[in-house]
RNA sequence: CGGGGUGUAGCGUAGCCCGGUUAUCGCGCCUGCUUUGGGAGCAGGAGGUCGCAGGUUCGAAUCCUGCCACCCCGACCA
């Protein structure tokens, strides 16, 4: 990456939150723990969906809606989800205030109006979705169901950060159910592959594809699928997961269907999901110390155009002149921004759109009229050009490719540098402590290795690659035998 | 919940140790003129329950007590 960041680390907490703060993405709510999006934050969010929507429906997923409040009787109905989610949840007891008899103008929960039975505002959805899958599901032929939810839940976290841990968050969550257990583990191979295309082609954030160790999985889950990244302070994130739930929903909340055999049998089900911490990832993976930097295929604006001019004669030709520019750009199907305010100076809206990201800026004033160009600067390696008009949009079109691709080949050599392999405790903790990034180790399998590691180094296993190739090893910790290697990291 | 830190204008801050006129400075905001190819200059102006509540004192942003909020570090976690 081609800027200090790395170097400054420590610093690198306080840096993601005044950029997330001055490129006008975010800010905290009045709620402990809550943000509020801000327009450019959720245009950005919008873009994913958008992108995310479409995918999901090319594989065969609808879109529907299920309540924010579970019942408690059905949350704790999948005794192991609940007992993960338990200490994080809030809880909904009265559904009436009344005036404080004590303290005028002041409102209190009336006591009378007590819940029968607690309602759960929900921390993910599968126990409401899998209570009302119960009464959809009779026959083989009302299987496969692909539902997906865009909607927010609420995890009380002790710690909260802007995107990447908020108290309340926006997410997708998909849930499935299948005839069989092949159909339903392809399922959730698939949407994880889904997430992979998705955040490396949309987002420019190159993932590793892997699986979840026993301790690291989703409450509930038989085996979890994710995509994880790394960010530039050597510290990997979570970016999405996929989740084959076996049939412990369904025997759970007594989810049966009828075969072609006549007998009865247990639905098989998955669930996935992303969140608005995906927005996290982008902001620590691409920014700079200048800012924002949005791949173009995210940008909200692709292009923004800045007229240069002095005086009332200049500004009308410059602005007619971007105008028509603008246009062709528009025409050509790029999303392009013309930025006529004359409130601010050029100098100014120069640093603001660097600020905020966006890929490529147009700058065209008196002197590239009569020449018949326009200066082009581009957001991920700040470099400027001076190009000809004609066949602009051409170029530009051209230009957001090789932006796009460049930030992702910059990210994935990123990665891939902080990809180290050891073969001894001592190197582990060396790299972790010194370098960062993923080691990539042998691990004897037990749960109990882990949790050490992660007591004593903080790094926890990331995945277990798919396709990993098999080597024999010993494990780093243990020096039990080891048939391959697994990769651990610092994590968010 | 444990350990540390911070609350002064929309934002960032000085002042606090050692109490004393009208609470400092910068950014931003408003008005005018000049400016406009990398965050404009000058002049004028508006904006404050000094986190809240008590206490000490002739006098409190400053000292004392209690409370609240936020940030960082741990446990928890998408």
């Amino acid at each position: 990456m081609g800027n200090n960041l790395t170097k400054r680390s420590q610093d690198y907490s306080k840096w993601y939150n005044e950029l997330v703060v001055k490129a006008d993405l975010a800010e905290n709510a009045a709620v402990r723990g809550c943000m509020v999006i801000k327009p450019y934050g959720y245009a950005i969010w919008e873009r994913m969906q958008a992108e995310l929507d479409r995918m999901f429906k090319e594989t065969g997923h609808s879109n529907a809606y299920f309540p924010l409040f579970v019942p408690k009787s059905l949350f704790e109905a999948e005794e192991k989800n609940a007992e993960g989610f338990a200490k994080e949840c809030a809880i909904v007891t009265h559904y009436r205030l009344e005036n404080d008899p004590d303290h005028a103008g002041k409102l209190r929960v009336d006591p009378k109006a007590k819940l029968e039975e607690e309602l759960i505002v929900r921390p993910t959805s599968e126990a409401i979705i899998w209570n009302t899958y119960k009464n959809w599901i009779q026959s083989y032929r009302d299987l496969p169901i692909l539902l997906n939810q865009w909607a927010n839940v609420v995890r009380w976290e002790m710690r909260t950060r802007l995107f990447l841990r908020t108290a309340e968050f926006l997410w997708q969550e998909g849930h499935t159910a299948h005839a069989t257990k092949q159909e339903a583990l392809d399922e959730a191979v698939l949407m994880n592959d889904v997430y992979a295309r998705f955040v490396e082609g949309f987002m420019g954030i190159p993932v590793i594809q892997g699986t979840k160790s026993e301790s690291e999985r989703f409450a509930g889950a038989v085996e979890t699928y994710c995509i994880e990244a790394l960010m530039q302070d050597g510290k990997a994130l979570q970016a999405g997961t996929s989740h084959f739930l076996g049939q412990n929903f369904a025997k759970a909340f007594d989810v049966k269907f009828a075969n072609k055999e006549g007998g009865l049998e247990h639905v098989w089900a998955t669930s996935w999901g992303v969140s608005t911490r995906l927005m996290g990832a982008l902001i620590m993976t691409h920014s700079d110390d200048q800012g924002l930097v949005l791949p173009p295929n995210l940008a909200p604006h692709q292009v923004v155009v800045v007229p240069i001019y002095r005086g009332e004669e200049e500004r009308s030709r410059v602005i007619d002149a971007a105008s028509e520019l603008a246009k062709s750009l528009k025409e050509a199907g790029i999303r392009v921004h013309l930025d006529s305010r004359d409130t601010h100076k050029p100098g100014f809206k120069f640093n603001e759109y660097e600020l905020k990201g966006v890929p490529l800026r147009i700058g065209i004033g008196p002197k590239d009229i009569e020449k018949g160009t326009v200066e082009l600067a581009r957001r991920d390696n700040l470099s400027k050009s001076f190009v000809a008009q004609e066949g602009l949009a051409t170029h530009v079109a051209g230009l957001l490719d090789e932006i796009q691709q460049n930030l992702f080949d910059r990210a994935l050599t990123f990665r891939n540098d902080h990809i180290t392999e050891v073969d001894s405790y001592t190197d582990f903790k060396k790299v972790l402590k010194e370098k960062g990034g993923f080691v990539s180790a042998h691990w004897d399998g037990t749960t109990e290795t882990e949790n050490k590691i992660k007591q004593e180094t903080k790094a926890t296993i990331r995945c277990i690659p798919l396709n990993n190739p098999s080597e024999e090893g010993v494990c780093v910790f243990s020096g039990a035998p080891s048939n391959q290697r697994v990769l651990f990291a610092k994590a968010y």
